[in-house]
RNA sequence: GGGAGCAUAGCUCAGCUGGGAGAGCAUCUGCCUUACAAGCAGGGGGUCAUAGGUUCGAGCCCUAUUGUUCCCACCA
């Protein structure tokens, strides 16, 4: 079966026709064999427009590894992949299409026609996702997509808003939330981040009315001072204590406002004196509600000043300046300190954020909590690594309510509908047209859409068919596993588990596997600012999938951020190619009658075989261990260990002189070098999907893909460990006598003869005389009991010594010298072991293996010594 | 202010429930050995941040310290 191929892998023309062929043969689905139990990945949806970057490159090769590890494993393996509608994110991006290509504003539209261009954008740039999901190699199943506007999930949607509403978890309300001036709408606390910024700290004065006196209060935002309502101090400051109660003058505008006392104030900070500006800053709104003082807006959903102001339609910062200088030239300005403070800004657009008090519509978390607190506590549902769940918990125990209303067209409008004749609000998941408390017909529906997170909420079970009974609901959820960033667990995973909860009471998935940040080369976060993001597009272009999935994946455990760098793809590129030239060697001398998978009877197998099939036993357990505990990094660490240096270096090096003579014992070597490697690949399939099956498919085989084909399981009667541990003997001494052949400066091309003397006849014979020829540059090795020329160089390695009449090349004194330092360092294990054998507590207290295990090691140490010692003798004698 | 992580070879990082320190890259030496120079063989290089403690035994567990990163809260 002598196949020509190709020197290097090449990835680009493999990769997507074998995609092609998955998909087309359905291996993307799970088995309809319901006797197979199910393991479910919802999968985190991408942005609907989004593009593929490295974040979600690994997010995926994690989930894409996992879930095809489980189906090979026999479970009935979901992956389900869908898309968000990313509120913000998809509306800014149309409406700067239309900015710059149609000079024209959403309001030029209008809600129905912007939103149908919207629905244009998602049709034209949907499926780009969900192609570059494909060239990674994702085998999702398609025929279950999703997109979390899709009818049955806006039904989910309403639904869910509707229940929570009735039991009185959702509510509208009057505070103080956050708003992007730039999005134009009202975030959540988790979409605000804080950023360090340099300001300025002004301190302003306030004439008390019918005196010459003043207070002088300090704000980093004096634009703010034109809703002020009062001034507020600390109770117990003696300072201004008689002054509570007086009235100020508020400069420029000349509103009267009280001086109040609020334990709020902190005497010490500033001048003890704040303003009040209930409608612009969450704590003054608490102040203000206490001391039901006036609630007056300033500044708009935009960051424009409104309400009557000589500044009104002026930009929030413009009016600063203005006011500011206005407050200067009436001499109210006092002074202006430097400030380092930190200001909250839209996570989407990085605008500054304006606290705004506005009617919005909220999710009374603290109710819903309660489980979703309970089953982390309780263990049912874990996160991996587990100091996640402490992340977590913290955030949940400070749970705030969730403002969910958004001031946007792109989204699930709020199904909630006003009667303009009697202002009944009717919560309903059908249209209302009638109102039905008083029958008017002047209905209109809430203007605001959802947070995009809430639909996101539902989606590992509104994926599935909720609220329908469907059969995917009944047998895939729970599902099993969620993969995802920790930047998003109070985003997402806090409120799947909270809406999984309350909607489904039961947990939406048992694990929760976290990774960290992909960042760059230096340890910088890639964004498109900076331009140091690395396109995963083009590394699978130039690389292929596969050595992408190995660079994400390797050196990289749980949680962690991990570095991206072109190094790490060149280096797994280098591993695919080595895989690609172990297999093209063992299909060159695999003879053509050989198409079945069978292993040799145990008599035909040598000792070499034995030694690579047991190690190759302990490798599928352990690879199977680190799996199922979602250890991928470490997973993959052992394979690429086996394949290279096991297989690659040692066993395939071993059998050559058997494939190279050809007959019933070159085909032995060849089924067992096609089991391994056939096995090698299978393991390694979940992670290098391509180069694997490719290989699978080039190699005998059983069955129509590696993809479907099982995953390899412990085989005791694979296990030889007499054979394993003699073969390391032999290995061990080569390793030995290639280091004493660099030392001594002995070129390769220089043949010697060897003469070793064991009392391990099994391990050091004839039958392993071939691997010192082939590999340790022996031209004749013979295995005598004792060997008695004494100007030989002599290697002494565990249980063997080996001879090689160098006596040209040999200075006495130095291998003296050599073999003196390997004695003393004889020595030194011997003691360092006695002394723990001697100590009582460790006799006493340590496992017995371990103890056992310590003495094997002295009597190692201590034939060692002798062997050295004799030489040693020899050598002075000469 | 509250919480979490990290600190191991020149660089980037593994190291599973405590039982003699590892990989990749880099570096040095020698090799075009008929699968692979994207390779082969060999070498050098670490008081596992510091100080205590628990233990027969600590990179791993506990306490404190230092440096560093992040999350949450946020004083106008």
């Amino acid at each position: 079966m002598i196949k020509e191929l190709p020197k290097t892998y090449n990835p680009t023309e493999i990769e997507k026709p074998l995609y092609k062929t998955w998909a087309e043969k359905g291996y993307f689905k799970p088995s309809d064999d319901k006797s197979k139990k199910p393991f479910t990945i919802v999968i985190p949806p991408p942005n609907v427009t989004g593009q593929l970057h490295m974040g979600h490159a690994l997010d995926e090769t994690m989930q894409d590894t996992i879930i095809r590890f489980k189906r090979m494993q026999g479970y009935a393996a979901l992956w389900v992949p869908g898309t968000d509608h990313a509120g913000i994110a998809t509306q800014i991006k149309v409406e700067e299409y239309l900015r710059k290509e149609e000079g024209k504003t959403r309001y030029d539209l209008g809600r129905e026609a912007f939103t149908a261009r919207v629905w244009e954008w998602k049709e034209k740039y949907g499926s780009r996702i969900i192609e570059q999901l494909k060239a990674i190699g994702s085998s999702c199943d398609w025929s279950r997509e999703r997109f979390t506007m899709d009818d049955t999930l806006s039904a989910a949607v309403k639904k869910v808003f509707v229940s929570l509403y009735n039991k009185g978890l959702i509510y509208r309300g009057f505070r103080i939330s956050n708003v992007c001036p730039h999005c134009e709408t009202a975030l959540s606390d988790a979409e605000v981040e804080y950023k360090e910024q340099e300001g300025n700290f002004w301190h302003i004065r306030y004439k008390v009315k019918g005196s010459d006196e003043y207070v002088t209060v300090a704000t980093t935002r004096p634009e703010t001072m034109l809703g002020d309502t009062a001034v507020a101090v600390h109770p117990e400051d003696e300072r201004y204590a008689h002054l509570v109660g007086k009235t100020l003058i508020l400069p420029l505008v000349e509103r009267e406002i009280p001086v109040i006392a609020d334990e709020y104030v902190e005497k010490d900070f500033g001048t003890g004196c704040v303003k009040i500006t209930p409608c612009h800053d969450p704590n003054d709104y608490e102040v203000g509600k206490r001391h039901d003082l006036p609630m007056i807006t300033v500044i708009d959903g935009k960051g424009k000043i409104t309400g009557g102001y000589k500044y009104d339609g002026m930009d929030r910062y413009d009016a600063r300046r203005a006011i500011v200088a206005d407050l200067e030239a009436g001499g109210y300005l006092v002074k202006v300190e430097k400030c380092s403070h930190n200001v909250g800004c839209c996570y989407r657009c990085g605008t500054v954020v304006e606290p705004l008090a506005s009617r919005q519509w909220y999710v009374k978390m603290e109710p819903l909590a309660k489980e979703a607190i309970r089953v982390v506590e309780d263990g049912t549902i874990k996160y991996v690594p587990d100091r996640f769940s402490k992340i977590y918990l913290n955030w949940m125990y400070g749970i705030r309510d969730w403002c969910i209303s958004r001031q946007l067209w792109w989204g699930h409008r709020i199904p909630a509908y006003y009667c303009d004749d009697c202002d009944e609000i009717t919560v309903s998941e059908t249209d209302v047209t009638v109102c039905p408390k008083c029958g008017g017909t002047h209905v209109h529906q809430d203007e605001d859409v959802l947070d995009t997170w809430f639909s996101s909420a539902l989606w590992p079970f509104s994926t599935l068919g909720w609220p329908e009974k469907t059969d995917d609901l009944a047998r895939f959820y729970p599902t099993s596993v969620l993969v995802t960033g920790y930047d998003i667990i109070p985003f997402w995973v806090a409120r799947m588990i909270t809406m999984g909860m309350e909607c489904m009471k039961e947990k939406p998935f048992s694990h929760v596997l976290i990774h960290g940040l992909v960042r760059d080369a230096q340890g910088r976060k890639m964004s498109k600012s900076l331009g140091n993001g690395i396109d995963p597009l083009e590394i699978i272009d130039k690389y292929g999938a596969d050595a992408l999935r190995f660079a994400l994946l390797t050196g990289n455990s749980p949680g962690n951020d991990m570095r991206f760098s072109p190094e790490k793809v060149e280096s797994a590129r280098n591993f695919t190619n080595k895989i690609w030239n172990a297999s093209r060697f063992a299909m060159m001398y695999t003879p053509e009658s050989l198409t079945d998978t069978v292993l040799p009877e145990r008599s035909a197998l040598r000792l070499e075989d034995k030694w690579v099939l047991s190690k190759y036993n302990a490798l599928v357990s352990e690879v199977t261990e680190n799996l199922e505990k979602y250890e991928l990094g470490v997973a993959l660490a052992k394979l690429y260990d086996f394949i290279w240096s096991v297989l690659c270096d040692w066993y395939i090096e071993l059998i050559k002189p058997r494939l190279f003579e050809g007959g019933d014992d070159c085909e032995n070597a060849c089924r067992v070098l096609l089991h391994v490697l056939r096995g090698s690949m299978a393991m390694l399939h979940p992670f290098m999907p391509f180069i694997t099956e490719t290989i699978w498919q080039s190699v005998p085989h059983d069955g129509e893909s590696i993809m479907i084909s099982e995953f390899p399981k412990c085989d005791d009667g694979l296990c030889y460990p007499d054979e394993e541990k003699k073969m390391e003997l032999v290995v061990s001494a080569i390793r030995q006598i290639r280091n004493r052949r660099a030392e001594m400066n002995v070129p390769p091309s220089k043949k010697t003869k060897m003469f070793i003397v064991s009392p391990e006849k099994s391990a050091f014979s004839d039958e392993t005389a071939y691997f010192f020829k082939k590999l340790a540059g022996a031209e004749d090795v013979s295995f005598p009991d004792d060997y008695a020329d004494d100007s030989a160089v002599r290697i002494i390695s565990d249980k063997a010594v080996v001879f090689i009449p160098l006596a040209d090349m040999i200075d006495v004194d130095k291998e003296i010298a050599r073999l003196d330092g390997e004695r003393k360092k004889m020595l030194d294990e011997i003691e360092r072991i006695d002394k723990k054998l001697s100590n009582e507590g460790f006799v006493a207290k340590a496992p017995a293996s371990v103890v056992d295990g310590e003495r094997a090691k002295r009597q190692g140490y201590v034939d060692k010594l002798a062997l050295i010692e004799e030489n040693i003798k020899k050598y002075k004698n000469m």
